[in-house]
DNA sequence: CACCGTAGGCGTACAGGGTACGCCTACCAG
DNA sequence: CTGGTAGGCGTACCCTGTACGCCTACGGTG
């Protein structure tokens, strides 16, 4: 069996990774990334059957990031406290790599990371008495939550507050005003402030 | 000022929204789209800058079908239900052309379909006493629900319950206990129940 | 130590894709 | 009838992803 592989995958993903970080998802192209490991373009598919599947890696390693253990009692006592520290790893390890977020939410993926994620999720569900599909709809819930806030987050916020705060031409105000009085409260909210109200609303509908 | 338009960009976005819904995201091409038109390639650039603003306006048509109108106390008395009601209203709109989910909620959008949705829930929060932060909370909360819950539902469910529900390898079981658990659990649920369920989760959450 | 089969490595080439550019042509004012 | 203006589009270019086939390094065998 001559000649080792003289990459791994892991070289692979950070290569990848550097290439996003660095140029924007539109930059991550076989050869940008071949070239950022000093290898023919062509070398890549030895290790990768497809562009797909070089981006699955690219999602897997920055999910991958995750610190999934379950916080101990020392970092949060409650369940509560629990689940928010949870829901602030993804989103925050997400949030590092912004470029990828398209791909990571966008990707039709079968992630361990997520998996394992989920599992520790489901543990402190369980231990705070939730059990059944009740648990179920909680895990989806909280999950779905932390996607689509970490969208708004990363992709502009389409629900427009923050234009609106910065831009509150009045022609906008008159035919929304609603929208036009958030987004004078919304200034008010952090980011943190608004991802932490939610996942705590979520929380509230789960205690009894 | 010699010749008319001979198109319209409602005809541009219907007919783009006709190839994505035959072909799939992949087949949104200038070349496919202009085929379907009957025009060549380049005659869309005169309509519209670039790929980029085709697909916005593939997007802005599809949630322009979302009915914003806000629900009349004949289809739903109490707020709870007014917002279920609108909340369901986007999924399902969306959920009507599923190869634009990744397009809808991936691109970085200003919609005014959002805005008009968004405007119709302040209504009805502010209808419920719901005022200042905690209503700006309110908002994004319900709008990144449905935008990770529609995700999930249509990219596959990353948290794994359906395919651990088909395929409960054993190896799979020992390794994430609960995870197994609850895809046992999760037959019972219809994908219907998950998103109200998590809807339930947050109204729940708002109210006092 | 020579050799050769095997499997990794990569250069070339091609089929799409987006779009810049410039000519052609239909229309309307005079 | 005619000239100018602005829409319409064919051509051509560059950039992707990737199939294909040669080249080369290795390690067991004689």
């Amino acid at each position: 069996m001559p000649r080792r592989p003289s990459l791994t995958h892991l070289q692979l993903a950070s290569a990848a990774l550097d290439v996003v970080d660095r140029d924007g998802l539109a930059g991550l192209t076989m050869r940008a990334v071949a070239a950022q490991l000093g290898v023919s373009t062509m070398g890549l598919y030895r290790y990768v059957q497809d562009r797909d599947e070089l981006e699955e890696l690219v999602v897997e390693t920055v999910l991958g990031e995750i610190d999934t253990d379950p916080p101990g009692p020392g970092d949060a006592a409650s369940w509560r406290e629990q689940l928010t520290v949870m829901a602030r790893r993804l989103r925050d390890t997400v949030g590092t790599h912004p470029s990828t977020v398209p791909l990571a939410l966008t990707r039709r993926y079968r992630s361990t990371a997520i998996m394992r994620w989920s599992e520790t999720v489901l543990a402190i569900l369980a231990g705070a008495g939730i059990d059944g599909e009740r648990r179920v709809i909680a895990l989806r819930s909280l999950l779905a939550y932390a996607i689509g806030a970490i969208q708004l987050e990363h992709l502009g916020g389409p629900s427009g507050l923050d234009a609106l705060a910065t831009v509150p031409s009045s022609a906008v105000s008159s035919e929304f005003p609603f929208l036009a009085d958030s987004a004078a409260a919304a200034a008010g909210v952090t980011r943190d402030d608004e991802f932490v109200g939610g996942v705590a609303l979520l929380l509230d509908g789960l205690t009894p």
